[in-house]
Parts: C-alpha cells; sequence; structure tokens
DNA sequence: GACAGATATCGACGTTTGTCGATACGCTTC
DNA sequence: GAAGCGTATCGACAAACGTCGATATCTGTC
C-alpha cells in the first residue's frame, strides 16, 4: 500500500499521541504537515465556516466569504483535502467541501498526552 | 492588559473550538499561528522529548538529538516559548525548558468541536 | 576582573509559501 | 458542438521561514 499517496489524516502513524516513544524523522514531518494545514488563518477560516455548516459548503459561498481571490481559495482547498480533513464532492459545475471531522478527532487525539495528570 | 504581549495559547480567545460562531479574521490568526508552532519537524520532536520527560530538559541535550545547530534549535526553542507551549527555566549557565501540559491540551481543544456527533 | 562555557541574537542565504492574473478543464444548456 | 459558467491549474512574484556561521550576552570559576 502507498501511504504516501493517502491524506495525511488517513496514514497509520499520523494520530499518535505527542508523548509516545521512538517518533522518528518520518513520523516528526508527518505530524507537522497535520498542523501545517491548519497554520494559515484562511484556511482556519474554512474549517471554522465548515464546521459550522451541517451540509456540504460550496466554494461559491465560501470566496466570498474569505475575501480571497477564487484560484487562492482553491489552492488552500487543496491543502486542507490533502492533509485529509477535508472531503470534496462534485455536484454538477459546483463543488461542496465537507469537514472530515474524525480527522479533527484525530488531530486532536495528537495533542492529548497519555500520561497521568496531577 | 496586552494581550499581544502574552504567549498565544494564554490569551483568552485562542482556545475556542473551531466550530464556535463568529471568528474574526484576529481570531483565525491567533488560532492559525499556535498551530503554526508545531507546524515544523523539529519543533514537533522538541514536544515529543519534552513529552516524555518528566523533568525539564536541558538544551544541550536537545541540540544533538535534533542534530541540528544550537542557534537553530534555540530559534525553534523561542517559537514554541513565544507560542506559550514551553517554559523556560535558567538553572546556572543552562537553560531548562518544560512543556506546558495544559496549554497542549487547550490546543487540543480547539480541534473538538462541539456539536453532537452521530 | 579575566576567562571559559552555554545559550541567545544577528546577518545572510536558499527554499517554501501565499497571492493573484491568465488559462485550462469539466459540466450544463441551448 | 458551441457557448457559458464554476473550479482547478499554471506561472510569476513578494514575503515569510529554516538554517547556519559569527558574535553578543550571561553565568560561574579561578
Amino acid at each position: 500500500m502507498n501511504v504516501d499517496a493517502l491524506p495525511l489524516l488517513a496514514t497509520s502513524s499520523c494520530c499518535q499521541p505527542l508523548d509516545r516513544a521512538g517518533l522518528t524523522d518520518k513520523d516528526a514531518e508527518t505530524t507537522a504537515a497535520i498542523f501545517k494545514a491548519l497554520s494559515e488563518p484562511a484556511r482556519v477560516t474554512i474549517v471554522n465556516l465548515l464546521a459550522r455548516s451541517p451540509e456540504p459548503v460550496c466554494v461559491c459561498e465560501l470566496t466570498p466569504a474569505l475575501r480571497l481571490s477564487q484560484p487562492t481559495v482553491s489552492h488552500h482547498l487543496k491543502k486542507l483535502v490533502d492533509a485529509g480533513l477535508l472531503h470534496r464532492e462534485q455536484r454538477g459545475v459546483w463543488a461542496f467541501y465537507t469537514l472530515d471531522r474524525e480527522a479533527l478527532d484525530r488531530a486532536a487525539g495528537i495533542l492529548q498526552l497519555e500520561g497521568v495528570r496531577t
């Protein structure tokens, strides 16, 4: 199986807590790439808009909300899809995007350490 | 109170779930900045090393582990401190760093949506 | 107070990234 | 199949970033 072809958040080693032992260079790279997807204000806003909608959201609705050009919005959407956080769905000429809430959950899991808390 | 002078993860509006309404441009910027701190493999490795240690860790221990130059490691540590994820402690000539586990928890909270799950 | 060692800051460099205009692609309709 | 529309890709550019060598700063020691 070609892991590199999958969205980051679908790979097997992507979502282990940050306090696990034996973190390889590749693991660190994968984890960093996931958070890099969320490291731009425009992409945070996209996730926010999708998180608040129970239905898939059209690009034609995202573009004016972000006040960015259409190619730039498309660029950010691709980054989020590549990271595994969003799903794309074609409806006629329109493209609709959905937030993968489970993927977001798994990303949160990376930040939840296993150690006993006081 | 000058919020800008505080570590990101200590500001009041930093850690609200990503599905809340009324996300401003500034909120998106703050949230993105937090994840940007975790968007580099070297910094992920630093957090991993600190998460696995119950004691503060010396820079002199981090530098060889990261296989990066001392100025570069210092640079990454500063980024993580500025984000509010790490604390710095001076012990003689040595600098020790500690992971702020509560800050990491709050960062995880951003990714945990409040909506009812199916 | 001069010295030695650990860490932070500075300056410079190449790479990556966000942004946009222009253009290509895919779908629907006539 | 031609035209129109929504979206993705391409090419270019400026800004941001990671990296390192050189240097400054701070601390403890003699």
